[in-house]
DNA sequence: GACTGGCACTCGACCAGTGTGAGTGCCAGG
DNA sequence: CCTGGCACTCACACTGGTCGAGTGCCAGTC
């Protein structure tokens, strides 16, 4: 591919992106210098509409980038801008003031949707290696019970269950047994020596026992399915002109936790681009998604992201999308 | 007030929400079986809109209610529209499969946004009359430790901690210790008798004790503050005409947690309308909430609602939003 | 006194016709 | 291979004209 044609690539990117309007081929020759003129810009174009790489609205415009267009630009034009030393001394600053996990997330959430004008994924962090600290049985009223279980990343989950007609000495010998057994393994072993328990319990307590088993097992199962935070809704409102293709269906499928998920799962240890129709998911396909994991490596990771209209600003979103990632990493390992 | 002028205002109101145009006095007489002519009701339109009821929005073109028209609406002519046996069944169908309070809440929101097609609010509910169940002290790595509250109602909370360099036995002595103290108590006793006790220990676990104490205070408080879901955010999709002054302004609004549970702070046990301008919050005055109390009276209440364009179908929200309401306290008290 | 029919008036919505200009593709010449 | 020139296209803005829904007012009627 001709170094020219990149160049025109890469200003049409450019320029759209900052105006939203096709381009043509004499603003570019202006606006960046090509030290060509406009009909050889021609030439190049139609060439790269051939490729693919941009689109015509209608005859007679000017050019608009194509998906294949910004995949392009973001694989191989485009350099991530580094933030200021500013803005990274105000999301230390930010991020640095959070008391616990929960504020951690929300802080993230929110510090990412004003960094980058757009909407804000977060996924609550899972920590992989985490191993199970402490499983409680509590009687709340009369034959409600609740199990809870405290992992040694601090989270802590909570399942209802039956708990019959069961003494207090019983729930407290379950209890006993039950920690030994699981306490110091990781959920997945955990949930496999879960089985063999109830076999090893008196004939009587039997159904208690599976009956709690049952509980733990879903909150097992539970703590690797995590939950996932939303913010900056309301930058979306930017984008009034095309509320049809690109607001309302982004707010539909913000709503699934199930499609965000699926989403931020796929982002590596890099900054990840989805660029429209990469995207499986319908309502997304007018849509960018830029992600990241973080985490400190092997303890404690999940995602973040920010979903926008393929016409972003991608080496600035690329970049503080890097950004936050590295610092929460930081935090979390921290505390 | 005259009879004939209230059910012009009632006119107007039902054929603008329907229609979202200004209505005529021909449209009104046809429509309506009001028996009198045009120009009658033209006299009638004219004494509306000089008492505030209703405005013009050009010269030349049909009313359109005010706020003030919709309140008196609202207050004296609508009839909560009674749903029917059908949608009641949906309803309570669709509640019923909920396994714990995160369910019912999740499911509350997402029916209460199907039902009403509007934005939908639910706040957790507050158990007032919960008593503390269990107190947990959990060592999670070295000096990071977790308290963990448990009441009566099911509630879990935790809140992480520095152990310092203490040793076990201290720790679960002081475990016991705090349990004798609280548990049966309600977060308000529970935070009185905290102070003294942190007195009675030796003085070498004091330091610790009254990290923990602090620790522990934080949960109590923490307890009664509560959280807010929000869902059916793609329900604004319907008013894209209107997107800078009904939808923007309202999606921002979402975003502050704060502001969502003042708005539902004010629900009263029946339901509670707020329209436009009686909204406190800048970002509301074009918008309208209808909002509930829900929860067995007592014992565990909150609240929740929806919020939708000032022009929103009153006498059905308010009965689906009250429906609702109903049908998720009756959950609540069952389970 | 309340209601009605008639009338003049207003003003936004819609439509067709027109000009403008940004932008293109193509081609012949340097 | 690049360039200047030229013919062509087509969205968009502007114009003026018509239409019609809607109003306010007034004189007349029950």
């Amino acid at each position: 591919m001709d170094d020219r044609k990149l160049a025109v690539l890469r200003a049409i990117v450019t320029d759209y992106v900052r105006s939203r309007e096709p381009v043509g081929s004499r603003a570019l020759v202006e606006r960046h210098r090509l030290d060509v003129s406009p009909a050889t810009i021609r030439n190049d174009m139609a060439a790269l509409e051939d490729e693919g790489y941009i689109a015509q609205p209608h005859t007679s415009a000017g050019r608009v980038p194509t998906d294949k267009g910004y995949r392009l630009f973001v694989d191989r034009l485009a350099q991530i801008k580094p933030l200021s030393r500013a803005e990274r001394c105000a999301i230390s600053a930010f991020l640095a003031g959070a008391v616990d996990l929960d504020d951690i997330v929300t802080r993230t959430v929110r510090l990412l949707a004003k960094v980058t004008s757009q909407v804000a994924i977060v996924q609550y962090p899972v920590v992989v290696s985490a191993v199970i600290r402490q499983v409680d049985l509590i009687r709340l009223n009369g034959s409600r019970g609740l199990v809870v279980l405290v992992n040694s990343a601090g989270a802590v989950r909570q399942h209802h269950v039956d708990l019959g007609d069961c003494r207090d000495e019983d729930l407290s010998a379950l209890r006993q047994r039950l920690n030994q057994a699981v306490v110091g393994l990781t959920p997945g072993q955990a949930a496999a020596r879960l089985g063999g328990l109830v076999e090893q319990v008196e004939p009587d307590a039997r159904g208690l026992a599976a009956n709690l088993a049952a509980g733990l097992a879903d909150l097992l199962v539970a703590d690797s399915s995590t939950r996932v935070v939303v913010g900056g809704v309301g930058n979306l409102a930017r984008f009034t002109d095309q509320f049809e293709t690109a607001i309302k269906p982004v707010l539909e499928a913000l709503e699934e936790q199930v499609v965000l998920l699926r989403l931020l799962g796929e982002a590596t240890s890099e900054v990840t681009v989805r660029i429209g129709q990469e995207n499986e998911h319908v309502n997304l396909t007018a849509a960018s998604v830029v992600a990241s994991r973080y985490g400190d490596s092997d303890e404690t990771w999940a995602s973040l992201g920010v979903v926008g209209p393929t016409s972003m600003d991608y080496p600035s979103t690329m970049a503080s999308v890097r950004a936050v990632a590295r610092y929460v990493s930081q935090i979390l390992a921290e505390g």
